[in-house]
DNA sequence: ACAATCTTTCAGTAGTTTCTGAACGATTAA
DNA sequence: TTAATCGTTCAGAAACTACTGAAAGATTGT
């Protein structure tokens, strides 16, 4: 086996373990590996047969990444088959991944606290003062989260972390 | 059933659902949102009651959070039992989680992006200059990733999030 | 209309993770 | 020594998630 296929082989795998450690699964994780080191869209069949998995699970795994934004369908006119595709910019992968993952994790949790915050306004006892003391943190923490994922999402064409490197070098010289 | 009561219960529950959503499991999570409220260190049996879980698996959680260094236990003397107690500061949490995933996620993909790299240098293959470059990529991304979580880990004391906004919207206002 | 080629769906299965509870070990007190 | 109380471990059970493959649906060509 040619050192091309070893080293397709190693990422795609280890991608697709690093997948599972995140909420997506493991053929998921392997699709967009293969599709990201693709330099043109693969069929169905092609990630079938690179993967060794079965057509539906292909199938499956495809409409889950296209519902994420991670994954494009591609039509060649005259062709019967589909084409996939992926983002190739690892930038802006994270920006849709993390648009994404803030819409899943972050607005429902923001949404659970603000409510707890609120229902515990009105009790007085110790306990339930110190539970909305550490709940209000929690709520500032991921407001904040949010601000700066706002932040980022309003001026990064490119480069999000780059530029995070930037802002914060530039903060210590300034301040200290 | 009183407000507190339902308050706890619901974010306990929410809690342990993000928890699976990240790589943790519901317990762990339950576990950890229970210490984060409760005042005072609760002890095993508290902790297993309050959930309703078993003890085995209320031990087995617990050395897990140990493990990732988010639990502490805590000694009364005179007291048979052990007491068990998070970090209540949610700021230093973010950084305990942050350096602990840093280890167990980016730095093996980092290595395993370097070796790849290395090892498609002397390829010269249209697909093979494909590959590097679209790893390279990665590589840069990862890198810069952890360049900013040094950043983070090597100044703030608090507020890590807080620092980056401030950061970023000082950027903002001097160059663009 | 029929065949060919592709995709999607989903019931059932395989594989994985989490949890339980009984057994065991350690410590303290009587 | 014995009993009581706590923590840990781990085999097996339960719950959950991912995957397969056959069936059905869609589209195109003959």
């Amino acid at each position: 086996m040619d050192t091309l296929e070893l080293v397709k082989e190693k990422f795609i795998l280890h991608w697709g373990e690093m997948g599972s450690l995140w909420g997506i699964n493991r053929t998921m994780a392997e699709i967009h590996a293969l599709l990201l080191i693709s330099p043109d869209p693969l069929s169905a069949v092609e990630i079938m047969q690179e993967l060794k998995t079965s057509r539906g699970n292909v199938s499956m795994a495809l409409r889950e990444l296209i519902a994420w934004g991670i994954v494009n369908r591609v039509h060649h006119k005259g062709e019967r088959r589909e084409f996939y595709n992926t983002e190739k910019d690892v930038w802006v992968l994270f920006r849709v991944i993390a648009r994404e993952r803030k819409k899943r994790e972050l607005d429902p949790t923001i949404e659970v606290l603000r409510q707890s915050v609120k229902d515990l306004e009105c009790l007085s006892s110790q306990e339930a003062e110190y539970e909305r003391k550490q709940l209000k943190n929690l709520l500032e923490f991921f407001e904040t989260g949010i601000q700066v994922y706002e932040e980022l999402e309003a001026q990064a064409p490119h480069s999000i972390l780059k530029l995070l490197g930037q802002a914060l070098s530039l903060k210590k010289r300034i301040s200290g």
